[in-house]
DNA sequence: GAGCACTGC
């Protein structure tokens, strides 16, 4: 490794460190894998096996139906009643993979007639969407008398501390990213913790006296487990990386990763390396241009750094500020266990009939800040399904953004904040900005009989997340979607998305390239094809030429006053998505 | 019809 690179990229991208164990702070946790849970638990009954001889037929039995493939609730269910009926007192906390496991769980240890008397448990669910996440009764030691059973996912491994827990039951797995290269997309899959993590979860229970750890694995599964989690530069997206890597000037961005501990795959240095090209932040010799310079300066994913740069440049810099900050952070939205129905509408709402995840954030945003101003904060997060932490963290977010744009020139606080938001309530022009940002992830609309189909360049067919406010929709006024990220989870999903225009698309995307038979334009390497007249197709590239050269001047002098020195163009921009339902 | 978690400027 080069010695010039600093030691904050170095562990965000070369290697977690291991937990370090620190003996005095925290008190043995005895340790028991499947074979000991199933003797005890007595959870089945019957048959064989010859690594497990010492063990009853029962265990032995369970192990050879035990699958790894996904948690069994029942396992869990009966370790939580063991211990209730023959442990101590203490509270349990169960590390699961997800807001389904939980959700099950809660629903069949509520209804489980080992509880018997209900007033004696206390059931709570944790996860990072849950509103369960800010109360007080998670951390609260319960009345004596009272067990506590906390059902959690990784995030009380370690950004969540529970004192009192005495029992820790650990499924064994975690949801997970990876980068599958071959098809540019993000993976959230469950997969096996590292042995690490699963000394870490033990920890968990021992840190106010002795306690005890269920794994519902067997001990070949925990010693065949990885040491440590894969390297995050394994397994994410590299983008963001090969941009500081150019403005560090570290060399040629694929010899300088090769050097890594463990270098990522080759195909995901190309990819990232083609993005940054795609969206003009690097020229055809991998060398910065000044646009990708500017976005150097910006802590977020160069297509979010797009994004605040188009917002400021064509005045609709506070919707631009607000996505790109909700955009970096979690969602402000939260899912209540039992009142999903009523959090999924409350988003339909904030979206209004604009097709769009980004302007329901928007919208729920300046909502907020309303409510905030008004005094009725809490009731309106309330209703509205909202978390204000998060909202408080974008809010902040979106300050520093603003610096940002100010200290590279984009915006001249003096001027006041009016000269930059023109076109804050055209959403015509968001959305546009949006395309602007999010290109190349489009996603075509096909109309299949009384549904639309979605098709995107690298895997084909994908379907809408069925948290977006665009899942119930069937027919889009508008023919391209543009999202923030594509992950495959159990099927390939578009998170975040907007519906656009052909115009938003043709103004705001890739270089406009004349197709083959020449009566027409192609984009992303003729995936995308548009066909109009040639007067219209002359004065759609004569249109895009302006904007292009304007947007050169501007990012090479920022101080240039596009109030001034662009008027015309961007009248003639806001005319045409104005348009936007004329077909041709 | 589905929502692991973190981090930095």
């Amino acid at each position: 490794m080069s010695a010039t690179i600093n030691a904050d990229l170095f562990s965000k991208y070369f290697g977690n460190a291991p937990t370090i164990h620190i003996p005095g702070l925290t008190f043995p946790v005895q340790e028991l894998f499947l074979e000991d849970v199933l003797e005890k638990t007595r959870y089945a009954d019957a048959d064989i096996s010859s690594v497990y001889k010492s063990y009853s037929a029962s265990t032995r039995q369970s192990l050879e139906a035990w699958s790894g493939s996904e948690t069994d609730l029942g396992l869990v269910e009966a370790t939580i009643e063991y211990i209730c009926r023959h442990e101590g007192p203490g509270a349990i906390l169960v590390f699961l993979t997800g807001w389904d496991e939980i959700s099950k769980l809660l629903d069949n240890v509520k209804s489980n007639n080992f509880i018997g008397d209900p007033s004696k448990f206390l059931v709570l669910p944790l996860h990072g969407s849950m509103p369960t996440i800010n109360q007080r009764e998670i951390f609260d030691r319960p009345p004596s008398g009272m067990r506590k059973i906390v059902l959690a996912t990784n995030i009380a491994e370690s950004s969540i501390t529970i004192d009192d827990v005495v029992y820790v039951i650990d499924c064994g797995k975690a949801k997970e990213t990876s980068y599958d290269a071959l098809n540019k997309l993000a993976c959230l899959l469950p997969s096996w913790i590292s042995q690490a993590s699963a000394h870490q979860r033990r920890g968990r229970a021992g840190r106010v006296q002795p306690g005890i750890c269920y794994r519902l694995y067997p001990k070949m599964v925990h010693d065949a487990m990885l040491q440590y989690q894969l390297p995050e530069i394994l397994r994410t997206p590299l983008q963001e990386l090969c941009l500081q890597i150019k403005s560090l000037q570290l060399g040629a961005i694929g010899s300088f990763l090769a050097k890594a501990l463990q270098p990522p795959d080759a195909l995901s240095v190309q990819n990232a390396v083609e993005l940054l090209k795609t969206i003009g932040a690097l020229d055809d010799a991998e060398e910065l241009t000044p646009l990708g310079r500017h976005l150097c300066t910006l802590p977020v994913e160069p297509n979010i750094g797009k994004m605040l740069l188009m917002g400021s440049i064509f005045q609709c810099v506070n919707p631009a500020l607000t996505i790109a900050a909700a955009l970096a952070s979690r969602s402000p939205f939260v899912l209540p266990i039992n009142r999903k129905e009523e959090a999924d509408e409350a988003k339909r709402f904030f979206a209004g009939d604009s097709c769009s995840d980004h302007i329901a954030l928007l919208k729920a945003f300046e909502g907020w800040k309303e409510a905030k101003r008004s005094g009725n904060e809490k009731s309106f997060c309330w209703e509205n399904f909202l978390s204000i932490q998060t909202l408080k963290m974008i809010s902040d977010m979106r300050l520093q953004f603003l610096d940002l744009l100010s200290d590279i020139g984009f915006v001249d606080k003096s001027k006041g904040a009016n000269v930059y938001n023109q076109y804050s309530d055209d959403m015509e022009m968001v959305c546009a900005i949006l395309c602007a940002g999010l290109y190349p992830n489009v996603a075509q609309c096909k109309r299949r009989g009384k549904r639309t189909a979605l098709y995107t360049k690298e895997v084909g067919k994908v379907d809408i997340h069925p948290a977006s406010v665009n899942a119930g929709v069937h027919i889009f006024p508008l023919p391209y979607l543009v999202y923030s990220e594509k992950v495959k989870t159990s099927s390939v999903y578009i998170r975040d998305s907007t519906n656009i225009s052909d115009y938003a698309l043709l103004m705001f995307g890739g270089n406009l390239i004349p197709s083959k038979n020449g009566d027409g334009i192609e984009m992303l390497d003729g995936y995308l094809q548009f066909s109009a007249s040639k007067s219209v197709l002359g004065l759609i590239k004569k249109l895009r030429g302006e904007v292009d050269r304007l947007l050169k001047r501007k990012i090479e002098d920022p101080k240039l006053d596009v109030n001034v020195e662009g008027k015309g163009v961007v009248a003639a921009l806001v005319e045409l998505l104005h348009n936007q339902n004329v077909r041709y």
